[in-house]
DNA sequence: GTCTATAGGCAGATAGAC
DNA sequence: GTCTATCTGCCTATAGAC
């Protein structure tokens, strides 16, 4: 017996991190299940040991975003910790390096598109990211309808995001990412009273 | 000669019709050729005289929506004639319709994963797209910073369709739509100083 | 638990008949 | 201009050795 307790587990991680990063950059039907294992140091035929197929791996790699081991070089945390959370979110998902990182960026960013045409699975991975983003903005919300606010403030971090990376103009994408970034700054400050 | 003189611009424009509609429902990579063709009444044979690739393809359907022969189901021209044409469109943008139609919906919403993924054509109609939406939002708007707002109100339009499609949970698609909706009403009265 | 080998299917693109 | 036929390659998923 040469595999330890903890080796599936361990293995079936690496397969979700080679798996999100690669659906990430390159999108859900691009990216076989021979590139995910070579990537993850494996070799296609193991696969089906982990994961049912292919639309089971999806919606993981969808979840294994939330969770720690999950890298995000844009976050920084280091820096600003001083304010609030919602800003500091806000702040990182406007960053330049959130949106030159395809690689590791927000799921809700990268993967819309593919996300409505494939099961209710992968849709109930893109919800729990989004009602996550969606908790975390509000709980900073001060005043009334801070739900709608938060839903909002979400909405435009995802559209100007998804916008800026769609276009071809780079300084058109800026443009697109600043007026977005300003327009939720207002209204993460905005207290309707 | 069995062929009249337009003959094969109407056949092109079949294509592409019939790709528009594909891309938008099912994506980029799901679509084949052949079923494109297919739909157009054709076989798959013949698509290279019209076309260099599958990518050249992709760049004109995106483009092809600006067209007035695309049809756009949910706009309703006829109803709420009166109101400015900004907020026609925005309206139009988050009715349930829009939200609903696969087929027809404005690009921006139903192709940004796809698009950051293909070559720079695509990313280029995409961005006559887009430039298209800013543009009619901004000549509506008065005051300062028209452009700024025009971005940042299409960025809220596309984020909040986008968000709304991927999640699993139909009240909470409502949830987003009608909070980005009412943000995005919101920004095209304000008139700053 | 992971490997190699393979079954079975479908994709994009081209060739040549009409 | 459009057709049928075909080349070439990669895909998901399974079988069976170790």
């Amino acid at each position: 017996m040469p595999y330890s307790p903890t080796h599936k587990l361990q293995t079936r991680q690496r397969i979700l991190e080679s798996a999100r990063r690669l659906f990430n950059s390159k999108g859900f039907d691009a990216v076989s299940i021979g590139e995910v294992m070579e990537n993850a140091g494996l070799t296609h035929g193991g696969f089906y040991r982990h994961f049912k197929d292919k639309d089971e791996l999806y919606a993981e790699a969808v979840r294994w975003f939330l969770c720690d081991e999950a890298p995000k070089p844009w976050r920084r945390p280091g820096r600003n910790a001083h304010k609030p959370r919602a800003q500091r979110i806000v702040d990182a998902y406007f960053s330049f390096d959130h949106f030159d990182d395809n690689e590791s960026c927000c799921p809700l960013v990268s993967l819309p598109s593919d996300v409505t045409r494939v099961g209710e699975g992968v849709k109930a991975a893109y919800q729990d990211v989004l009602e996550k983003l969606v908790a975390l903005l509000q709980a900073d919300l001060e005043g009334p309808q801070s739900r709608e606010r938060a839903l909002s403030v979400a909405a435009l971090c995802v559209g100007g995001l998804v916008a800026a990376r769609g276009v071809a103009d780079p300084s058109l994408a800026k443009e697109l990412r600043q007026a977005a970034y300003r327009q939720a700054q207002t209204m993460l400050k905005a207290r309707p009273c």
